[in-house]
RNA sequence: GCCGGAGUGGUGGAAUGGCAUACACGUUCGUCUUAAAAACGAAUGCCCGAAAGGGAUUGUGGGUUCGAAUCCCACCUUCGGCACCA
């Protein structure tokens, strides 16, 4: 007989359980009829009774909001002796004018988790916050007449009482609002930070601009070519803004050792931050001037036939021949008017013109014709590349277009020395490439390299997909850029001790949506720091992303005035424990905020490398199959089912809907068997005997005792296990499981200790999923308030062992009987047992057993041969 | 085109090398009711069968293995990210 597993093997196997296991072991040992007959039939009665009970959730869960604030029981105490946990749901934009079912999503969860932590042992900080900036409130102060600051804070009441009655445990003295003066002092302070140590700076560029919105957008904010809030074609325009300089952190941001995110999350950081290596090759033209082109394959360089410019390319004007002048500045202007959605979709489209000057390869001498070409990127590498027609299926089509000769340098598979009708992108041998001839074309990368860097014309280079972050917006509701201009000092930063540059108030918004800002002079006006002289204020304000990049850092002092940040108290909560947050975020929010701890960091005001160490990524909640988001506003109100079930029941449905990081589509078909759910842990609370103020008492051997406390230890372990990993609708699975079995065995139980132990523990477990529920229910049997506080119950592992096991007899791999065994039974017990069973020897008469294969405790396999 | 995730009953989903379909929703029948609703109970993936029982089954096709939803290869579908990026 061949054993599998080794005893060691063996011996793991039985101490490490798997959720599955777990919830397969739920059905009581006890299983004869008789039993089972009495209790359905207490079962019925009880259900029944529970259906009298009444349970009347909303009016529950108003009373024990109402308890929880008055008595701060979620304020976090600053001096507790318990290690800190800083759990943060990413902060909430409040242009809705209500929660919608995807904050729900978005929330419940996160509440579940932090309650968990905290009847874990952890001292938990779990602030909200409002990022109350933004281009929503101020389009629509355009139609209303109302002015931002009055609808956003109507907004933000509104939603502040729909979180408290979804039953949030969030720290509502730690609560920031983005728009308040007190937090953009801070935004702006660290503003001037960044000027003051270089990583912010002012740039004419061709800016991403959106004629919809009336402003420029980072090119995170650019999808598809449109505008990603109102969907305008985006179009170019040569502007003065203000750039972050993330770029200068691209390969710390690369650098993804200290956080533990989901992979998707940092694959999708990666590629966009797109780091490329490859070398800088220096062509001289015939005047003399230096090309510097970029290229990852050097060891295509011999294939050389043209080089290629963008059309925005600075050398174009210079190089240009007088006679070719014209044509060129024309196919220039166009493409400059091209917007990068036309450009994107005019695909192969093969364009370019030649601007009559040549080039010379440095490796091999030859005179290349210099083209621009709109696939050339001026934001790419040099904004210059060769043209390799040979290898590359853009440049051969360009070749292909405009007559250019192509020289293969790198044998495809076969070839035969022939004419190509393709770009063979492969490795090969090195052809056509004087001394590299003959090498394979993958070593040739490094030695064409090393063979242009001692001639000085080539050396490594490393380029990003990245690129600043424009951060200037030419509206009025954000935080005012802190600069003012003097005619005689110029760009100058407002003294730290005048900050915050205030938003005017008395404001009229122009319906061409330009910002008032540019005509108040009350705002306008200012004087410069240096001579006191007058001077101007810089009119744009800062994009929204720059205010929630750090605002999980004021929340570990939300109501300091004497910087951003308490050192202390940043030192102590920092960096964020567990982040969760929508998977939109991936890329901008997420990206943003590590840079902005990053560079804090080395300008010595902070001392952690990362943000937020665990990320949890949720899925989005679908309606119709539709994104619910906040611009489409086709929300569904959760209000009507908090009245109608209860906040715990719609609480409990979203954890049940699946794994929350696939997120799901809203309906509310199953709404209803949550409040079965619900129902019977009331209604056996009711019945139960229990009074909590009194001790568990001495537990008894044997049925039913032992197997109750089986019973509650398995879902004790389950669901513990279940929060741990984010599995929030298996643990609600498992506590459904629980109470069925707990109501059927109800009436051999009662009065003994496990009894009292197991409504205990379902109590306690029920908390973070249904905190009103179980506070009631905690409450009625005399519980010391406030279940909330208590100790997450401990799972005995003697308890949770599994002692009998259910072996799986198959013959030729095909199941064929169930052996039920103690868990310690032998080899020769299960196979005695294996082949005395009928529905084995049946099928093994007349064959002969050519290999049998035992997995202790889980599977017994006869081979037959023939 | 490149990178990554997903595909399991009528539906949401469970199981990550060893009992496929846990837990729910829905459906059918029943209890209660004058009746309906609600509530509760029983049955319920598919095919054959009155039943006992048997058979096929985790997007498709192949492979590895005593054993595959799970690992490998190819393909299809779908979702997300990147994309004239040199």
């Amino acid at each position: 007989m061949l054993l599998i597993e080794s005893s060691a093997e063996l011996e793991q196997s039985q101490q490490r359980f798997s959720i599955h296991s777990l919830t397969k072991s739920y059905a009581l040992a006890r299983t004869d009829d008789d039993w089972r007959a009495r209790a359905t039939a207490r079962l019925n009665e009880f259900f029944h009774e529970a259906r009298v009970s009444d349970l009347r959730l909303p009016e529950i869960e108003a009373k024990w909001q109402q308890r929880w604030e008055t008595d701060e029981l979620n304020v976090v105490s600053e001096g507790s002796d318990r290690p800190k946990w800083y759990a943060l749901a990413m902060i909430t934009y409040p242009s809705a004018h209500h929660l919608h079912i995807g904050h729900w999503y978005s929330y419940a969860p996160a509440d579940a988790h932090a309650r968990f932590m905290r009847m874990r042992g952890y001292n938990v900080l779990f602030p909200f916050g409002f990022d109350s900036f933004g281009l929503p409130s101020e389009n629509h102060a355009l139609l209303s007449g109302i002015h931002p600051q009055v609808s956003t804070m109507q907004n933000i009441d509104r939603m502040r009482q729909q979180v408290r009655a979804m039953g949030g445990s969030f720290d509502w003295t730690r609560e920031i609002v983005c728009s308040d003066p007190s937090y953009y002092r801070w935004t702006q302070w660290i503003f001037l930070l960044m000027w003051t140590r270089g990583l912010a700076y002012k740039m004419m560029a061709p800016a991403n601009w959106c004629a919809g919105c009336n402003r420029t957008l980072a090119n995170e904010q650019v999808l598809d070519g449109r505008c990603e809030r109102c969907g305008t074609e985006v179009t170019r325009s040569e502007l003065e803004q203000w750039y972050f300089r993330v770029g200068a952190y691209a390969d710390e941001l690369l650098d993804f050792s200290k956080v533990e995110w989901p992979e998707k999350v940092i694959q999708m950081q990666r590629n966009w931050i797109g780091r490329t290596e490859g070398v800088e090759l220096t062509l001289e033209a015939e005047d003399g001037s230096p090309i510097p082109v970029f290229t990852t394959r050097a060891d295509l360089v011999y294939g050389a036939t043209f080089v290629v410019l963008a059309p925005e390319h600075p050398l174009v004007d210079k190089l240009c021949a007088p006679a070719r002048r014209e044509e060129v500045q024309a196919y220039a202007e166009r493409a400059r008017n091209t917007s990068e959605i036309e450009r994107a979709s005019a695909q192969r489209d093969v364009t370019g013109v030649s601007i009559g000057a040549h080039a010379i390869n440095p490796f091999n001498g030859e005179r290349l014709p210099v083209w621009v070409a709109d696939y050339i990127l001026p934001t790419y590498g040099s904004g210059a590349a060769l043209g390799v027609p040979g290898h590359d299926q853009r440049d051969f089509d360009f070749a292909k277009e405009f007559d250019l000769p192509t020289v293969t340098v790198v044998t495809p598979p076969g070839w035969q020395g022939g004419a190509m009708d393709y770009a063979y992108t492969g490795p090969g041998m090195m052809v056509n490439s004087g001394p590299f001839d003959g090498t394979p074309s993958r070593e040739a990368i490094e030695k064409i390299i090393a063979f242009g860097e001692a001639r000085g014309f080539a050396k490594p280079a490393v380029h990003y997909r990245l690129r600043d972050w424009l951060i200037s917006r030419q509206r009025y509701w954000g935080a005012p850029i802190p600069i003012v201009y003097c005619p005689i000092h110029a760009e100058q930063s407002v003294p730290e001790d005048e900050l915050p540059v205030v938003l005017p108030e008395d404001v009229e918004f122009a319906s061409t949506g330009e910002s008032p800002l540019r005509r108040h002079a009350g705002f306008l006006n200012a004087r410069c720091p240096t001579c006191g002289g007058p001077a101007t204020r810089d009119t744009d304000t800062m994009d929204t992303f720059v205010d929630s990049s750090w605002y999980f850092l004021r929340h570990v002092s939300p109501n300091d005035d004497q910087g951003p940040w308490d050192r202390g108290a940043a030192k102590h909560w920092l960096p964020v424990d567990q982040y969760m947050g929508g998977a939109e975020h991936a890329i901008l929010h997420l990206l943003y905020a590590r840079f902005m701890v990053k560079a804090l960091r080395d300008a010595g005001v902070l001392a952690i490398d990362e943000p937020f160490t665990r990320l949890f990524s949720q899925g989005l909640i679908t309606a119709g199959g539709a994104k619910l988001r906040k611009s489409t506003s086709q929300a569904i109100v959760p209000d009507e089912y908090v009245s109608r079930f209860g906040a715990d029941v719609l609480r409990a449905y979203l954890m049940f809907l699946g794994p929350w990081e696939q997120g799901g589509e809203w309906t509310d078909n199953g709404v209803t068997g949550l409040l079965r759910f619900a129902r019977p842990i009331w209604a056996m609370v009711q019945e139960s005997g229990v009074r909590l103020d009194e001790p568990v008492g001495p537990f008894a051997d044997g049925w039913p005792s032992s197997e109750l406390r089986q019973l509650t230890h398995r879902t004790i372990a389950s669901v513990t296990q279940s929060f741990d990993r984010f599995r929030f609708n298996l643990a609600v699975a498992a506590l459904m499981s629980y109470v069925r079995e707990l109501a059927q065995l109800a009436g051999d139980v009662r009065d003994t200790a496990a009894w009292r132990e197991a409504v205990r523990t379902l109590l306690l477990l029920v908390a973070p999923v249904m905190p009103h529920l179980a506070e009631e229910c905690w409450a009625t049997l005399g519980g010391a308030y406030s279940i909330h506080a208590q100790r997450w119950p401990e799972a005995n592992e003697s308890l949770v062992a599994v002692n009998s096991v259910v072996v799986v007899v198959q013959v030729d791999g095909k199941i064929r009987d169930r052996l039920s065994l103690p868990v310690d039974a032998d080899q020769e017990t299960v196979l005695a047992q294996a082949t005395a069973s009928r529905r084995v020897t049946r099928l093994l008469e007349g064959r002969r057993v050519a290999q049998t294969i035992y997995v202790p405790g889980r599977v017994l396999n006869f081979v037959t041969a023939e």
